[in-house]
RNA sequence: GCCGAUGUAGCUCAGUCGGUAGAGCAGCUCACUCGUAAUGAGCAGGUCUGCGGUUCAAUUCCGCACAUCGGCUCCA
């Protein structure tokens, strides 16, 4: 008999004879190994593990307790759910169903909308299915046997058509069969905790002009336990969710008499964009920016010139003043280059760093609006950087420094960085020549590997304009944020004549950088609102301590405390009101107040606080005067 | 913008199989002066999101609008 020899990620090879299955292959490299696998990848594609070794090649083993395992699970999950849908709701078409991150989904066309209730009975079917340990196979069919498979499932047809020649693969489950490339758990043994989580409405292949299809959404662990920590973790975002938090910390709101997407910022909010300002400010001034202010509104040939007015109007707010139209300013870019322009420009003088808090408003579609998170005005913390193409690297390595320095300093320390950059196969559609872009794609690569960061190369998702860096922030409960961007422009400065006159006295285009590093105010507040919980720190709270008197008798000595420590320099609010001291500490913790200070007879003898502390309890008696120095110190040290 | 769900007091939520509504908390008044997560009593508070329609009668049924929520799309 023959021997097929198989070639292992590490690079070690092992033979099987010809006839094995991949099972026999992978019992080969290891017993612990077969038990812990579900699916396995040979030459690129994925097999089974009952499916027999067809050929020599490489061989890569899909287990349980990798990334690609819960994938994998996921999938079949997902499968497992149409096979769910198909029994309950015959006559269902089909569309795609894949593993996406921490769960799966699968899109449906039904004319009748699923319900929360169905929800729950397709969720008990697929209990019911998976019950009997339900083999999953793999077959190869001609294109043709396909077609006649999926004779009345016109999305499956429609993606079958646009399939090469060669065998395609379907996967069956009981009696549901569709077309997928794999991989799949062995049997839905495996399948021991999963939970439908929601359904709502898809556009079949993500596009508009495509009908509307009916996605149900799950997730699926190999354990309970896994499943009951994923769906607290969910609980517990819905807890920490920005808008209940807002309005229960009295923080900021949506105002429905001034219409969807605005913010107002209570007076407790606007202490916590007060506090981020001032940071914001002082740290670009230390690394040279310099800040400017640019009016809110200005007439429309600016963003007939930026080239706005042409492909971004719908999304405008334009309105006429002296019959003329004017434009609310959806970006702060071309008033920085007007303030550039003001004067000619030499090599000598750049680069120039200028910074704004600019407040511009988007008509966004009302259906995207989500509190804070996504809103029609907002407050970029935006920054124009004009320099020469020698200055790039320098300059965008200098953001992302300030990058991870601004947002560690609200505990956000695990990055995703993106570069997106062109596709090379529609070079025609953007601005700039190809010379600038590998430059300017290279200055990126350089200054994001200078600083060690892990980067996913996004190979045509630059805009038209030039090549960009996402960073995106993981939080406390481990989801991640689209915050900071650095997107270089070979647009604008043609467009606005930018220039600067370089040392061969030549005049040539300035390279130009967007960046913002928060992104919003507004959305980056809401962020930290869910990251801390609530529970922001000490430098950041809107009240950092609350003084409560015991009784009566001690009410005019809580107000001299009160009285002390805010000319100190300490937010602190007085609760003198006639109530036990167990109100009042339960009303200040309900508010997420750091320092509760507690002042009866003891202490206004000793002219102290007795102090308790949001995280610790009860931290005993100390003088007034010690308390704001700790308390101006931990503000200073932005805990 | 699209699909689906929801909209009752400041907040959280009951309720009405069609006969114009109720609780807790918050607010106000009074009493209590209290030592580390809710003192007690009373009062007040609603065009049941808005506009139409059906009906003797609509908060309830139907339609439209608006807003919110879950997603999709979009984010030059």
């Amino acid at each position: 008999m023959s021997q097929l020899t198989l070639t292992l990620p590490d690079g070690n090879s092992i033979n099987v004879e010809s006839g094995a299955s991949f099972s026999d292959a992978v019992g080969t490299i290891g017993a612990g190994l077969l038990r812990n696998s579900l699916a396995v990848t040979f030459n690129d594609k994925h097999y089974s593990l009952t499916d027999l070794v067809p050929a020599d090649g490489s061989l890569s083993v899909i287990t349980k307790s990798s990334e690609d395992g819960y994938d994998t699970l996921r999938h079949s999950a997902a499968h497992l759910l149409a096979w769910a849908v198909q029994d309950l709701y015959p006559g269902t078409k089909f569309a795609f169903g894949p593993s996406i991150e921490n769960g799966f989904y699968y899109d449906f066309d039904r004319e009748e909308p699923f319900t929360e209730e169905d929800l729950v009975k397709i969720e008990n079917r697929m209990v019911e299915l998976s019950k009997n340990k339900e083999v999953i196979n793999r077959h190869e069919i001609t294109k043709s046997d396909a077609e006649e498979l999926f004779a009345d499932q016109p999305y499956k047809l429609e993606q079958i058509s646009e399939l090469g020649d060669e065998a395609l693969t379907v996967y069956q489950v009981g009696s549901f069969q569709d077309l997928c490339e794999g991989p799949h758990i062995p049997d839905t043994s495996s399948i021991k905790a999963i939970k439908l989580l929601s359904v709502a409405g898809a556009y079949w292949r993500g596009n508009s002009d495509n009908k509307m299809l009916q996605r149900i959404y799950g997730t699926a662990f190999f354990k309970k336990k896994e499943l009951e920590s994923h769906l607290h973790m969910l609980e517990e975002a819905k807890k920490r969710d920005h808008r209940k938090l807002g309005r229960e910390l009295d923080l900021y709101g949506i105002m429905d008499e001034a219409g969807p997407g605005l913010s107002f910022w209570f007076p407790r909010g606007d202490i916590l964009r007060d506090q981020i300002i001032e940071f914001w400010k002082n740290i670009h001034r230390r690394d040279g920016y310099v800040t400017v202010t640019t009016p809110h509104i200005s007439n429309a040939e600016l963003w007939e010139t930026s080239g706005h007015m042409e492909f971004y109007r719908d999304d405008m707010y334009v309105f006429e003043q002296d019959d003329k139209p004017y434009v609310v300013k959806p970006m702060n870019c071309p008033g920085h280059i007007l303030i550039y322009k003001r004067q000619k420009r030499g090599y000598r003088s750049l680069p120039v760093r200028y910074a704004e808090l600019g407040t511009v408003y988007r008509a966004e579609l009302k259906g995207t609006l989500h509190g804070l998170m996504r809103v029609r005005g907002f407050t970029q913390d935006d920054a124009h950087i004009f320099c020469t193409p020698d200055q790039l690297e320098i300059e965008v390595s200098n953001v992302l420094e300030l990058t991870k320095e601004i947002l560690s300093t609200f505990g956000f320390t695990e990055f995703k960085v993106e570069l997106s950059v062109r596709d090379p196969k529609n070079p025609e559609k953007y601005a700039g020549s190809d010379e600038e872009w590998e430059m300017a794609e290279k200055s990126l690569v350089n200054a994001i590997e200078q600083h060690g960061f892990n980067y996913t190369r996004e190979e045509g998702e630059a805009v038209f304009y030039g090549p960009k860096i996402d960073v995106k922030l993981i939080d406390a409960l481990g989801r991640q944020w689209q915050a900071s961007t650095v997107q270089f422009d070979f647009n604008l400065p043609r467009r606005f004549d930018v220039t600067y006159t370089d040392q061969d006295g030549k005049d040539k285009y300035v390279y130009m950088v967007h960046r913002a590093i928060m992104g919003s105010l507004e959305r980056f507040i809401g962020i930290i609102t869910e990251h801390f919980g609530g529970n922001f720190p000490i430098w950041l709270a809107p009240e950092q301590c609350r003084v409560m008197s015991v009784s009566h008798a001690q009410h005019d000595y809580a107000s001299e405390v009160v009285d002390e420590l805010r000319r100190a320099g300490v937010r602190v609010e007085l609760d003198a009101r006639d109530e036990k001291i167990g109100f009042k500490i339960r009303e200040a913790e309900e508010m997420k107040i750091p320092y509760m200070l507690i002042v009866g007879g003891r202490e206004q003898e000793t002219h102290s606080v007795a102090v308790r502390s949001r995280k610790h309890g009860d931290l005993g008696q100390i003088e007034v005067i010690d308390f704001a120095t700790r308390i101006l110190d931990e503000t200073a040290e932005k805990k």
